[in-house]
DNA sequence: TGTTGTGAATCTCTTCACAGCT
DNA sequence: AGCTGTGAAGAGATTCACAACA
């Protein structure tokens, strides 16, 4: 999909990429990260592709969305692929999301994720249970639901993550979506409602372990 | 993709779903559970989609996979579509899965998984740190690395659960697969090398979340 | 020669449109 | 009249195949 706007002459081209090439551009630039600290400086589109489990023709399709230009018998170069890798995901400057429900999944994501990335950080984390307000649990401040339109706001806080149960995601996804939020991410078993323009990703682990049980069960029976 | 085997004169006619179809299936038969214990008999397609965030046509496609027959007017009868759902998701019978690594994550699981379904069971979980050995959480018991492929073999384990750090995921798959295992969840951030045959499923919540964080920039951009 | 970049072909998934049933 | 079941069209994602290049 592409957008061409005429902005006081100038031409802003706005190219909004397919799914899966977003999901491939992620890992690849954690793959490039890894080369790059072992002191990798280049690299082919079909070692990418070996360590990405798929085909060096995907990954030069890929690499079309990203301004990249690979060398032909040189490859391409780690670092400067990586930047600009991280050009085209738009996420280089830090941006801050929210969590809903302190739960085990909840408490994962939070010392999961504040290790590792830099540029996304959960940097407020809610729970309707207000006994679970007012700590700090891996590096994130613990709030009341009370208080989550206000912080959101303060925070200038863009995503939200909600680790709820089913019966309440939606109320929750309510109260972010009108505290401004325009992304979450969504682990309860529920699809959830939002406005258009509200980005919704779902991770439904029931789903995915009932989908490893199909496709073994019928490989098994291909055999 | 279908294949007709011609066994002894009586014909096997297997049935691969697509992808994205099994995972539909599945959300349709937790939300016709809902259903089924609120007291309701018939649902339309167009209300299945209503509930599933998708459309009727998508649901009546789907469906077509399921040996079902509605009733044009009445609809679907919710417990029969149930049934035959179960019936092509085929893990009517309990199914065994075993989890590696006790972290945050993998307790997460634990308790959010040994409470709701029932076809599908962590019955063991198993860790490299073997302090960790020989307690019960959530109903299931904890060994160690060591004891992994007598247990999947002694107990018929069918699938496995990944919930280690990257580095160590490899070599965890490696085992599971050499204990027998022929499905398995990743949630760790790095791509499996496994053999053909073996289903791997992968959640990356490092991607999902970056393509949150893309979407809903891009959204904003094209407003 | 070996690898990139990309049009074209293929495969998969979703939506449309409408005949057929009650 | 209203909904199901499905062929056919359309959109999206992947693979093929090869010209261009260092």
């Amino acid at each position: 999909v592409k957008k061409v706007t005429n902005l006081m002459g100038v031409k802003f081209i706005m190219n909004k990429m397919a799914s899966k090439t977003v999901e491939r551009l992620s890992l690849y630039r954690r793959i490039l990260s890894e080369m790059e600290q072992k002191g990798l400086h280049y690299i082919h589109s079909h070692q990418l592709a070996e360590l990405a489990n798929n085909s060096s023709s995907q990954v030069r399709r890929d690499l079309m969305e990203v301004d990249c230009s690979g060398v032909p018998r040189r490859g391409y170069n780690v670092s400067c692929l990586k930047e600009k890798i991280s050009n085209v995901l738009k996420d280089s400057d830090e941006i801050k999301i929210a969590l809903v429900g302190i739960g085990n999944l909840g408490r994962a994501l939070l010392s999961y994720f504040n290790m590792r990335s830099k540029n996304l950080k959960i940097v407020a984390a809610f729970d309707s249970d207000s006994e679970k307000a007012g700590r700090v649990i891996s590096g994130c401040r613990t709030y009341a639901m009370s208080d989550l339109k206000r912080i959101v706001k303060e925070q200038k806080i863009g995503l939200g993550i909600i680790t709820v149960s089913a019966d309440n995601a939606q109320k929750v996804a309510d109260e972010l979506v009108e505290a401004g939020i325009c992304g979450i991410l969504n682990f309860a078993p529920a699809p959830l409602k939002t406005p258009k323009g509200i980005h919704i990703e779902r991770i439904d682990i029931t789903t995915s372990i009932e989908k490893v049980a199909y496709f073994s069960e019928i490989n098994k029976r291909l055999r």
